[in-house]
RNA sequence: GCCUGAGUGGUGGAAUUGGUAGACACGUUGGACUUAAAAUCCAAUGAGCAUUGCGCUCGUGCGGGUUCAAGUCCCGCCUCAGGUACCA
């Protein structure tokens, strides 16, 4: 019998289905082990090569853990809401739910190819109303939630209420919007409209008008993270900021928290990096700049500087142009100018504001406020160098120690005052300065009672003295932003929440899930409102409208981790002791892409389930790796501008040519498949080819994988041609899991290769079993030991790729010494199992055993095999290699030296040369230093 | 600009703690088997020099350093990839 993959493999898929063979039992008297892929989004183009990446390295560790009697955790479902299924529903009218239904069908049929060991009866969709009710649900615990700062979590908001009915908000301590004090008594008087809009401040899921990243393309808001350099992330479409109500998650909240968390988790440092940069904590002050003259009245401008230190150089201030201040405090005179650039500020893009950072623009309000230390004027400018969306949106300038407010004052001729200097360094003209001196340690001067300081003392002094005259305090600001979580969009879940009389409220429990109504168009109203206002009847029973926004992509894919565990629940979002038991996931694996979304938003989302007391652990991923991509390698080939003839890549240089995108398929090892070319497309027919060596070679490069370049690799023709197994073993094999590299099917007849000579061990040429029941040599035993140690210690470290080499070099090596021993070959099966599981099946199979091979003890190695008595010891002579020398490994340090020094191959290097030292270091290596 | 990661043969990559650089595989070349092809097997394959053989020199992005010994550690650069950006 020959090695026939696709047999093999069919009926190995067949018997996992049947036999429910990865089904992980709630069964809690086990060790438990999660490992989880994230979940795809199934688009239309269903898997390319480079997304099975990250599913075949989680599939071989948890198949590694359960030979390990762990009670393997794997699941895999859909992130089913998505743009594009939205998109093809306005162009085509087809229900998203249709396309997405189609899609995760394929996905399915191409994922059980692979021979995934996931637990299906686990799957969950986030589009589905079972599923989305807890999305839901969740939503309406967080409306109905504040976060106290004195406990460090999230609380009912019913105990903040009953706070402010006894002792009103002076001694409440929340993570919310600004809010005014109040008395109980005030409180109590208040009518139900505007305690509402005071709580509406408090709730971790709240209602407010905003600054949003709207995107007219794609009809909708953004969340920030949605958004790269100026462009919507999907599609590529220019972002505008606009005022707009919207719901919003008050993620900030938990910034700290989201950033302490960092420490206890086993992450890429890269990806840890990523996500303080993204929560951006900087400590500092807040302080007060008294308005000064005719604005007096209206009290001060708050700012935010990390650099207390420097106030005495604070010769101006400046206002982001949404500030609303401006409109007060702008003197007549200077009106005019002063909404004409604010005009012209709010209607740049995003994308224009990004690109021309280097110019400097701003105008000056006529207004001036008193630096609280000096005493002295200074005047308040507006410009776009300062943002809206961080600190107060208002700065202190400190020109001399800032860059961009240096180059402020230098264009608009603002003095610059220096207050920090070097240490043993002379104090030059601020007139003559080429750039700022933007110093984090120094010595301060012209600073009043902070001269002499270090920067360091500096600032706390100057926190001190703001603390003491109540103008300031020390604070810690985060460049995080709340997460904004309405979309105008029809593919999504419905928000929970009605109106009654503008104001609103969440839906009763039981009522949930509130389903995703039907709509004529997936458009939005004529008037503007999103989709859902379309829907007949969009009213609770009692007739109050509901809201017709939906939630974001992220909000089904932020806790699906925990509805894994306990799927079928309808009481709840999952038990507690199916969560007391599974904890959180081991082993994470997906994409770096998910840094600053995801990962922080089920952070956060999980965080919150921990203080509910619904999860019990506050970190949802304990270890996260990050597969790389798979790019594509794309194939050119070269025409001759204005005629049919194609050009061979090596002498393309003598004509003035064109290269053109060629599909990969047609291409091997470089070499252009002619007559499949010219069939591939009409215009190709009469193609005419200048060859090199008979051969039409091809340009390549490394790019990313796209319908357009013709370089998509999908993955069921290989299956089909090389089967699933040489797929599994050939991904892991082309190099490190969390490295990006380009996909290139050379190397993959190597696997296959590699996959019969196996074969062969088994069974013999004549397709025989040969498989013997001899006692194995040494030499065999010890062949396997060391395979076993090797694979297992390339699986823990999840070094998959020199895990394959260990089984080549392993098979090789079994062949050469024409093993055929059950001894052996019965553990190299199991050994197998978690790289190739389809083959390790059917060879367990044939020797005999009945049932699945997947929960078979996994090898233990024993170091007795591994014994070697003697050890060829490489000999350098000034630390270069020049012959090795064969020496029992007991031998003494002395007597190797000895053996060395007059072993007949050392003569010529010592020729001539005195021994200075000997290096012997015990079964590794020897130096010997002459000269 | 800042942060993170990476630079090793024609190619993907290996070298786990400072100890034989290039494992394993692809590709290439030559050979065996075959009427032929496929499949399979064997051999060579970092570069340069030398060649009858044993061989010699150089070599892990560049320049320094530490060490008996550096792909690996330290200092200074260069290039590429990703993230981020008037974040005060």
């Amino acid at each position: 019998m020959a090695y026939n993959h696709q047999e093999i493999e069919k009926k190995w898929q067949q018997y996992w289905r049947e036999h429910k063979t990865f089904k992980a039992e709630n069964k809690f008297d086990l060790p438990k082990y999660y490992v989880l892929d994230m979940f795809p989004y199934p688009s239309g183009a269903g898997l390319h090569v480079g997304h099975p990446l990250g599913y075949i390295a989680s599939d071989i560790y948890a198949r590694y853990k359960r030979h390990q009697g762990f009670n393997v955790l794997h699941p895999m479902g859909y992130d089913a809401y998505g743009l594009p299924a939205e998109q093809y529903a306005i162009q085509t009218g087809t229900h998203p739910e249709i396309t997405t239904e189609k899609n995760i069908k394929r996905y399915r049929q191409q994922l059980d190819q692979i021979g995934f060991s996931f637990d299906w009866d686990r799957e969950v969709r986030t589009s589905d109303p079972a599923y989305y009710k807890w999305t839901q649900w969740t939503f309406i615990q967080l409306f109905k939630s504040w976060y106290n700062k004195k406990t460090d979590k999230a609380e009912p908001l019913t105990e903040l209420v009953k706070q402010f009915e006894t002792a009103g908000n002076a001694g409440v301590e929340a993570a919310c919007d600004e809010v005014e004090t109040f008395t109980a008594g005030q409180w109590n008087q208040m009518e139900e409209k505007q305690q509402q809009e005071i709580l509406m401040h408090y709730r971790l899921a709240y209602l407010s008008e905003t600054m949003v990243n709207w995107c007219p393309a794609l009809g909708t808001v953004l969340a920030n993270d949605e958004v790269k350099e100026g462009l919507s992330e999907r599609g590529g479409h220019p972002v505008e900021r606009k005022l707009m109500k919207q719901w919003s998650l008050r993620i900030t909240a938990y910034a700290q928290r989201l950033l302490d968390g960092l420490e206890k988790v086993d992450w890429p440092d890269s990806m840890k990096e990523m996500q303080r940069n993204w929560i951006g904590r900087s400590e500092g002050a807040s302080l007060s700049f008294q308005l000064a003259g005719a604005s007096a009245a209206l009290g001060g401008i708050e700012v935010f500087t990390t650099r207390p230190d420097t106030l005495f150089g604070a010769t101006f201030m400046v206002l982001a142009p949404e500030h609303a201040l401006i409109e007060k405090i702008t003197t007549p005179e200077y009106k005019k100018e002063v909404d004409a650039y604010v005009q012209w500020a709010k209607n740049r893009s995003e994308r224009e504001r990004m690109t021309e950072v280097k110019k400097v623009t701003g105008k000056f309000t006529g207004a001036y406020a008193v630096n609280p230390l000096t005493g002295k004027n200074v005047p308040v400018w507006v410009a776009d160098y300062v943002l809206s969306g961080y600190g107060t949106g208002a700065i202190m300038a400190v020109p001399a120690h800032d860059s961009r407010d240096f180059a402020f004052a230098r264009h608009f001729k603002l003095p610059i005052i220096q207050v920090v200097a070097a240490e043993n360094e002379a104090v030059t003209d601020t007139e003559q300065w080429d750039e700022s001196y933007d110093a984090k340690e120094g010595i301060l001067i012209n600073s009043g009672f902070l001269n002499g300081l270090s920067v360091k003392k500096a600032i706390r002094a100057a926190i001190d003295k703001l603390e003491e005259l109540k103008i300031g305090t020390g604070k810690i600001n985060y460049r995080l932003r709340d997460a904004i979580f309405s979309r105008q969009r029809y593919w999504g879940e419905p928000f929970p929440i009605y109106y009654k009389e503008g104001l609103p409220y969440p839906l009763p429990e039981e009522e949930l899930p509130l389903k995703l109504p039907e709509v004529d168009k997936y458009l939005p109203t004529e008037t503007g409102e999103p989709p859902l206002a379309r829907a007949k009847n969009w009213k609770t029973k009692d007739g109050y409208p509901l809201e017709t926004n939906t939630m974001p992509g992220f909000a089904g894919s932020s806790a699906y981790y925990l509805r894994y565990m306990d799927p079928h629940n309808d009481k709840e979002y999952f038990s507690k002791e199916a969560n007391r038991y599974w904890r959180n996931v081991d082993l994470y694996i997906g994409g770096d892409e998910h840094a600053a979304g995801h990962l922080i938003y089920s952070r956060f989302w999980n965080k919150f389930l921990f203080d509910l007391g619904l999860a019990c652990e506050d970190e949802p991923f304990q270890k996260l790796i990050n597969q790389g991509k798979i790019q594509g390698r794309s194939s050119f080939v070269y025409r001759i501008q204005g005629t049919n003839r194609f050009v061979s890549y090596n002498l393309r240089k003598q004509h003035k040519t064109q290269a053109l995108y060629v599909d990969i398929n047609m291409v091997d090892n470089d070499v252009l498949d002619t007559e499949a070319f010219k069939k591939w497309l009409p215009e190709f027919a009469n193609a005419e080819f200048i060859l090199e060596d008979g051969k039409y070679i091809c340009g390549h490069e490394v790019e990313k994988m796209s319908k357009s370049k013709h370089n998509v690799q999908n993955p069921d023709e290989l299956i089909e041609k090389y089967g699933a197994d040489t797929l599994r073993l050939y991904e892991m094999f082309l190099g490190p899991i969390e490295q990006d590299k380009p996909w290139d099917i050379k190397g993959i007849e190597g696997v296959f290769r590699f996959l019969k000579k196996l074969w062969r061990l088994y069974f013999s040429d004549e397709d025989k079993w040969q498989v013997t029941a001899d006692r194995a040599t040494e030499a065999e035993r010890k062949v396997l030991h060391k395979t076993i140690k090797k694979i297992r210690g390339d699986i823990e470290r999840f070094s998959f790729n020199t895990g394959v080499s260990a089984f080549m070099i392993c098979v090789n090596e079994l062949s050469d010494l024409k093993c055929h021993k059950r001894e052996i070959l019965e553990p190299l099966a199991v050994l197998l199992e978690p790289y190739a599981p389809h083959l390790a099946e059917e060879l367990w199979q044939l020797l005999g055993h009945a049932g699945s091979i997947s929960r078979v003890d996994f090898p233990e190695y024993e170091e007795k095999y591994l014994k070697e008595d003697s050890f060829a010891y490489p000999v350098s002579f000034n630390g270069k290699m020049r012959f090795k020398l064969e020496l029992p490994v007991n031998m003494p340090k002395e007597e190797v030296e000895k053996a060395v020094l007059s072993a007949e191959e050392a003569q010529r290097w010592l020729d001539g040369k005195t021994v200075r030292k000997v290096i012997v270091v015990p079964g590794r290596i020897v130096n010997v230093v002459a000269g």
